[in-house]
DNA sequence: AATTTTGTGTGATGTATGTCAACTTAATTT
DNA sequence: AAATTAAGTTGACATACATCACACAAAATT
């Protein structure tokens, strides 16, 4: 249950086991079966979540209804809306199970002991969002100056494993177009060989 | 010169007197005249960069020379290629004073005995990427739903400082549309009252 | 103050992508 | 396995914004 959490986090730092046994009693164990939401636009995010298992998106709703996905993430990614999350201002997204998940949820007093007890996850956790900035910035930058069927290339090259478990139309709301234009560009780049 | 610095952290953190002199001493004062360039694309980022005066921006061209704005960085933001600066990989961005510029500059080394030998910065960086993230996410949504009026106005309503420091065609390649585009934004915008 | 460079405004026209609508196929639910 | 619901495709048409072209204004440089 929580060894994808372990590896990951000593990827980066190193942590004692004694620290990581500490760790593990903050962490509630929650299951989300298919389509069930852990959080909806208005409320606030009380928990960050880490996906052991399955994968999620996080998305918007326009005015006019229409959906734009901020985030997938699948085994071994956090999600959470931490702006909502240290603020407790009422959240601007949804998060969804996109299949049936298993996630390890964190609330604030929990994540204030954690970061107060084991220092180095203060490290761990800004090299997370730092990484996090580094390729929404790339994304947004992306998003001002290539096509959509650049964006789609790219988007299978870097995250198939999403791309793959994920229907089209998130897809497309993923790459901020719609799922008829995905879907044209799909049969132009399939009949072109 | 090292004041802006000092409020900056201690708006976040607390810092001792002798931490802070210590500080102090690995940042490089560095002055830039208006359209000269920190960091070209390609190049990697020796630096990162507090702006203590003056106004910047980050950027990149793409294919068809078309210049897209990563960010404005005015007194009392940090600016800088993350990624290059962290991997010794070769920038995306061209960085450059828009305005005479007073900066203080941080090579790798120094940064990582600045960290080592106070972690509570740490702590600073990370809640300084975080509110870049929550902010560049934001940013991202907007591109995907919003129209280009609604992008400006906002980008008034939170930037107005650098809105005003910077010629118009920068807002626009900021906000990922044309210059005509956006000189036609502004005189609908007039003539509605 | 003359000249060059940089920035802005406006019309005519083009285009990538959106919208609407109808149809097909696949996946869930009963 | 029938019925429902969700997902994907394809055509006709609409639109926000880009592109091109040129005029004009302001600022920087000589």
């Amino acid at each position: 249950m929580y060894q994808l959490l372990y590896d990951k986090f000593i990827k980066n730092i190193s942590i004692s086991e004694e620290d990581f046994e500490f760790c593990k009693t903050l962490f509630i164990p929650k299951k989300l079966r298919k389509k069930q939401f852990l959080l909806q636009e208005g409320d606030v995010a009380k928990y960050t979540a880490f996906v052991n298992k399955g994968i999620t998106r996080t998305f918007t709703i326009d005015d006019k209804g229409i959906e734009h996905i901020l985030q997938f993430a699948v085994e071994g990614w956090w999600m959470g809306d931490i702006y909502s999350f240290l603020t407790d201002e009422p959240s601007l997204y949804n998060m969804e199970a996109l299949e049936d998940c298993e996630l390890l949820l964190i609330n604030k007093p929990s994540w204030d002991q954690l970061l107060e007890k084991i220092p180095a996850l203060e490290r761990y956790f800004r090299i997370l969002v730092q990484n996090n900035l580094i390729a929404t910035q790339r994304r947004l930058m992306g998003t001002m100056s290539e096509t959509a069927e650049v964006k789609y290339v790219k988007l299978i090259n870097n995250f198939s494993d999403a791309v793959q478990r994920v229907p089209q139309h998130m897809i497309a709301s993923y790459l901020g177009i719609t799922r008829e234009t995905l879907s044209r560009i799909r049969s132009q780049m399939a009949s072109r060989k």
